[in-house]
DNA sequence: GAATGTAAGTGACAATGTCACCGACAAACC
DNA sequence: GGTTTGTCGGTGACATTGTCACTTACATTC
């Protein structure tokens, strides 16, 4: 059991064991030197953890972390049994190149989007995706900026704008949805 | 044996084999849908291509491309085989391995230079990288913003910078270091 | 020598990032 | 109650980067 808010893995924090979640939700972010952050991906509960993690201690220099956002159930695994398992079993085989697929895909399309999409278009898909059917959002706008890589101010202006057009409300420390509509059609 | 320029994996291009290279060198790139292209990673001689092939099987409808940037050899293996020696193989398992932890690291790093760094500075990297210790470079301002992600105009007026500064010069196709040292400084 | 295609230059403008602030709100504290 | 403190969000000026619509220069082919 991990409480919410743990450095997982980090600089100076390689895990000699693999986790496996059973519960809850460990977020991978990166801090660049300029102090900007940004978040890479998200591990759910029944993924494994064991990837970046593997993959960070082959690479120790890296400024890549990993938080538990909730409260984590977690199973660990020593290095030795997550070898045998590869080793003797097809479909934990099967489990683990399926999650690095997702991961380099996921990493693939993280590039994309912020080599390439719009702001605006970011933002109104990454608000949709934290409603999830809600119409309430609980979080800030510095937030927002790690979750896009981009700077508080630029979130502040977009949201601005739609709320000028009425696709928003905002309160201290929530934004509401009025449109889902239009921000779906900008979003696509 | 491949030609240069073939297109190794892409859209509707999915292999069935595992590609192990040889000699030569496969480039990794992403087109996006504004028409703008990024080089992710790539592949030399002794690297396998597996690991992005079979991830995007996984994942088919990607827009990911591998182009021979040299004629290459390869050595072809079928899946069955690749499975076999996962199995069986402690050291065939570690460089599988190592390669997927090699390709979300550079992954990592790429998001981190897309995201956060000046486009100046990863110009003078990549024109350091490019040279290998010689002082000229082959390539047009086009290539450039394609290994940057960036616009050619960009390009072509960081590349002014540079000239003006006495830091390099220009020619069609080409462009000459004169003071690799500078660059060198900008680059860190 | 003329036509063609690629490479590179240019200026205007839009979008995004950076900096240095300010004010508004909420919790905690006296 | 009033005050302090810290977080949250707003703002304007400016720098950097991206986009667009061109033009000019060079090299190859005909």
């Amino acid at each position: 059991s991990i409480p919410e808010s743990t450095v997982v893995f980090g600089p100076g924090k390689s895990p000699e064991n693999m986790l496996f979640l059973r519960d809850g939700t460990v977020r991978g972010q990166q801090v660049s030197d300029t102090g900007r952050e940004i978040v890479l991906y998200r591990i759910h509960a029944g993924e494994s953890c064991v990837l970046t993690t593997a993959c960070l201690l082959a690479f120790e220099d890296y400024a890549a972390e990993g938080v538990a956002e909730t409260p984590v159930e977690a199973a660990v695994v020593p290095r030795a049994v997550f070898d045998d398992l590869v080793a003797q079993s097809p479909s934990f085989r099967s489990f683990v190149f399926a999650a690095f697929s997702k991961r380099i895909t996921d990493l693939f399309r993280m590039v994309d989007e912020v080599a390439f999409q719009r702001v605006d278009v970011r933002l109104a898909h990454k608000l949709l995706e934290l409603a999830e059917g809600q119409t309430s959002i609980s979080t800030t706008h510095q937030k927002l900026s790690v979750e896009l890589g981009t700077a508080r101010e630029v979130i502040s202006r977009q949201l601005q704008e739609f709320q000028r057009r009425g696709w928003i409300e905002q309160a201290r420390g929530t934004v509401t949805l009025l449109d889902t509509d239009a921000l779906a059609k900008l979003a696509a």
